[in-house]
DNA sequence: TTTAGGG
DNA sequence: CCCTAAA
């Protein structure tokens, strides 16, 4: 059986391929049990799921955590072994199944399907098995839009800790079911109702100005919250295409052998989560180009302070698992805060596998401010973008056990009781903010979930009724917004448009909301990628939000070219936008250029917020009049040049 | 830093 | 928007 690990995202749920099946597991040699089909790593899980959700970042091996192996059996040799494993095969993959695995939520298809989504070449069938995987590893493309985390099927052993995000070293001993799926549900904008564990993880959002200067930002959110920070979108595909590269290298090698292997060693596995970002509408093939960001992210590591604020998202629901191979018997997780159910392990002197099974987990809450003039495409769309943020943005695993959070990662499942059936009943995951970690390579947005206008129906998911599911959410916000979104956005546009966001969690428990706002008109301006002006890491690499031109800006723009000419963006940018920090001479030039364009296409051609043809025909005739002053000029040149010769 | 263009 | 070669 493959495992399938199920992403919803709250919508529709977006499941993850399941990966060939088997999936890696790692296992020392020897190992003598088997692994059962179905077992996935919890950790390689959560990693996984982390990985699909968030865009990890950090490739820098130091900053990873290994597991720790404390384990009885293990410790004393892990050293060894690890480097043993450390060759190649350490995990197997295995072919998929079939039947189960092929049930693929409709969200991913729609994702990886429609639109050009970062999951677009990411095998969304079934039927890429072991074969296909390979295979498919070996296409760059592909991988670049893989991600991680969705393919792992690994095992744990219950010693290891769990922390850093990027490496993951693994010993046999804690299982969880194959079939686990992480869901990722609400995206409503109402967090108290489910919060689960009373608590609230809440993000909050905060627009920004994308710029330098936030002086003119527009908070949306008054909370802030210093703990979290959404990863900037990183999602460059270059940088994609880099992590890819490198995690690909690891997976398709694993072996069956490996898979048993008693001795607890540990295997190491580096991970890279990466993101995966298509652009929209580009049939680009990811350029594989550095960026002089990227370099500087390198990956905090820290877990540390912040380690269990947050938000906690939401508790898994119902965590059983079943033995396959041991017959142990699974029981029906009935956590008393009603997700996460534990499931229950064998246990055995040598492998206790400690098996659970992630139905689903949830996004934390998010705030949508959205003008009453958007469209409902573009309302999706900020949903989702909302979503893709959060879970972008960088999201950690937390633990919840008996409701308490286990905040030290070193603990071994084993000493924290997590192999105790009496209380895997109350082992609850939580999705949360990552305060620390935003390595940038990894930041987010992730075009991927974009949905192209067309198609973005089917973001909400069968659980919950379409409109529902989004009311909660907007009714809250719409109240005010209007006048203040709109005022701000549409009509400040030199100055500060709010587009960044900037997603804290409150150090704490408390809320953490993520506020969208859109600008009325434009349907394709939303800001929503959040960023984290504090991270440097993040900071240095991060691609600017993106922010249309509004029409008033067009307005400005085209009247100071009429004035200035084309060939002095710098001079037209402290004409018409000194005061608009965002829009840099360059975006100045740009624009222009991407005017002249529209106003050369036919109008069912053109794209975002249209712009009145009174301007477009001023653009062309501005253009016209420069480019033929620049011809004279050129021939000036050119005529002086030849007599002087 | 600006320009100018390709991506 | 990004990235860069040139200027």
């Amino acid at each position: 059986m493959v495992l399938q690990k199920r992403l919803d995202y709250g919508f529709n749920g977006y499941q993850v391929p399941s990966i060939p099946q088997g999936s890696r597991s790692a296992r020392g040699r020897g190992h003598k049990k088997k692994i059962e089909n179905n077992q996935i790593c919890a950790f390689d899980l959560l990693a996984t799921v982390a990985g699909k959700l968030l865009q990890e970042q950090k490739d820098s091996p130091a900053s990873t955590n290994a597991l720790a192996v404390n384990d009885q059996h293990a410790v004393a040799k892990s050293t060894v072994k690890q480097e043993q494993m450390d060759e190649e095969n350490q995990f197997k993959i295995e072919s998929c199944d079939h039947g189960s695995c092929n049930k693929f939520g409709s969200a991913e298809e729609l994702v990886a399907g429609n639109s050009s989504s970062s999951f677009g070449n990411y095998p969304n069938k079934v039927e890429r098995g072991l074969h296909g995987f390979d295979k498919y590893c070996e296409d760059k493309e592909a991988a670049e839009a893989q991600k991680i985390g969705s393919v792992i099927n690994g095992i744990i052993p219950d010693t290891c800790s769990m922390e850093g995000p990027m490496e993951l070293d693994m010993k046999p001993h804690a299982l969880i079911s194959s079939d686990s799926s992480v869901e990722v549900p609400s995206c409503r904008g109402h967090v108290p109702h489910d919060s689960f564990c009373g608590r609230r993880d809440d993000l909050k959002v905060v627009s920004r100005d994308d710029d330098e200067n936030s002086s003119g930002c527009t908070q949306l959110s008054n909370v802030t919250s210093k703990g979290f920070r959404s990863r900037p979108r990183i999602g460059d595909r270059r940088i994609r295409k880099l992590l890819a590269s490198k995690y690909w290298k690891m997976a398709p090698r694993l072996k069956a052998e490996d898979l048993s292997n008693s001795d607890g060693e540990m295997k190491p596995i580096h991970y890279n989560r990466k993101s995966s970002y298509t652009r929209q509408r580009s049939q680009r093939n990811f350029p594989f180009k550095k960026r002089k960001l990227f370099d500087g992210s390198s990956i905090s590591t820290s877990d540390g302070g912040i380690s269990s604020e947050g938000i906690s998202s939401s508790p898994i629901k119902g965590i059983h698992g079943d033995l396959t191979g041991s017959g142990a018997t699974v029981h029906e997780a009935s956590g008393a805060s009603s997700s996460a159910a534990g499931q229950q392990a064998t246990f055995q002197l040598r492998d206790s596998h400690v098996k659970l099974r992630i139905k689903s987990f949830r996004v934390p809450e998010l705030f949508i401010e959205i003008p009453e003039s958007a469209t409902v495409g573009s309302l999706k769309r900020t949903v989702m973008e909302a979503v893709t943020a959060v879970l972008g943005g960088g999201l950690r695993v937390g633990v919840l056990l008996q409701g308490k959070k286990v905040r030290d990662d070193n603990k071994t499942l084993l000493q924290t009781g997590i192999c105790n059936e009496d209380k895997l009943d109350t082992l609850g995951f939580t999705l949360e903010p990552n305060p620390t970690n935003a390595p940038a390579s990894l930041c987010t947005e992730d075009p991927s979930f974009q949905l192209p206008n067309d198609t973005a129906e089917p973001i909400i998911s069968t659980r919950y009724p379409t409109s529902p599911v989004l009311d909660p959410g907007i009714s809250i916000a719409s109240p005010d917004p209007p006048a203040t979104s709109i005022g701000h956005f549409v009509e400040s546009d030199h100055d500060s448009v709010p587009s960044p966001i900037d997603i804290s969690a409150d150090k704490t428990i408390s809320d953490s909301r993520a506020l969208v706002a859109v600008p009325a008109i434009s349907v394709e301006a939303l800001a929503v990628v959040p960023f984290n002006r504090k991270s440097r890491r993040c900071e240095i690499a991060q691609r600017r939000i993106r922010r249309p031109f509004s029409v008033s800006e067009v307005e400005a723009l085209v009247q100071a070219v009429e004035k200035l000419g084309t060939g002095r963006w710098r001079d037209v940018k402290l004409r018409a936008f000194d005061n608009a920090k965002h829009r840099t001479y360059v975006d100045l030039k740009d624009k222009w250029k991407t005017l002249v364009h529209t106003a050369k296409i036919s109008p069912q051609q053109r794209r975002g917020e249209p712009v009145p043809q009174e301007l477009l025909d001023r653009v062309l005739a501005a253009h016209a009049y420069w480019y033929q002053q620049q011809a004279k000029q050129q021939a000036k040149q050119q005529s002086e040049t030849c007599l002087l010769l």
